[in-house]
DNA sequence: TAAAGTTATTGCAAATTGCAATAACTATTT
DNA sequence: AAATAGTTATTGCAATTTGCAATAACTTTA
């Protein structure tokens, strides 16, 4: 599994420690945003990510509390991997991911998710937080 | 040099099609928080970039219009790396991600950059852009 | 002119990624 | 009950990237 040896005490240093590839972020982009909670959804995701590397960061991810498993409830064979606090409060480094490309790639910026933010920061992002815990609970 | 394949029209994954690797977002937090601009300086990172590596990356940045690059007046064989504006507005990011790793890894955050922050947010990155950008005309 | 400083390149071993095949397991269908 | 389909995870291997050391090309300093 990917591990982590701390470079510095940075905090960039530090998250990019752990975020620093091409996949790990979008799958915390995909359990926060797109409300995925399965191997399966992560896999067919735009970006195309191998099941190997999956395994891997989603194991990575169990091991530093960004997610918990869970078997699903209709069927033992399939997982759900839920988000930790840990992994909700990087909605606002998504958010301000996102509103910078949206400046420079303004092709892929989803409208739902930049109009509400460019109008109201602080409540888009209590919005967003309310949603995923709502999420959470329903299960 | 790190060529990009764009996977997706997603922000998030346009942004990790840039910065999805160990190093490039720490030549950008060197550039905007650390006021570095040279090859000596980056070098010199408590996370010990390689020299081929830094090469590499400040190509890469220079290619995609993130920093400028100009020999030192005072010294041919030295050049400088200034931010763009499409750099500089990294800022927000940077320092939400500093954020989230303030409370999940105490240790190394900087209070002089999250105090400002956390105290008023909007008027932090405003003095850190200022900051930057006073820096730049100095020049 | 020699020494030191700055940026960049090269070579190579090690690690990681990308891709395909397939295994292990459960659920569904017949 | 057996076959089929679905879900998650592992393995093998080629290609790519990284990490590290040596060194080259150049300018400035002594």
């Amino acid at each position: 599994m990917k591990t982590i040896n701390s470079r510095s005490d940075c905090p960039i240093g530090y998250t990019l420690d752990i975020f620093g590839d091409r996949w790990t972020m979008l799958i915390i982009r995909d359990l926060l945003l797109y409300g995925k909670d399965s191997f399966s959804e992560f896999l067919c995701s735009d970006e195309k990510i191998a099941t190997n590397i999956l395994t891997d960061r989603l194991n990575m991810l169990l091991r530093d509390g960004f997610v918990t498993k869970h078997t699903a409830p209709t069927n033992k064979s399939r997982f759900l991997y839920r988000p930790t606090e840990k992994a909700i409060e990087l909605i606002p480094v998504l958010m301000e991911i996102t509103l910078w490309a949206e400046k420079y790639n303004p092709a892929g910026a989803p409208a739902d998710i930049v109009e509400p933010l460019k109008k109201n920061r602080t409540k888009a992002l209590r919005d967003l937080k309310k949603k995923v815990e709502e999420r959470l609970k329903a299960e």
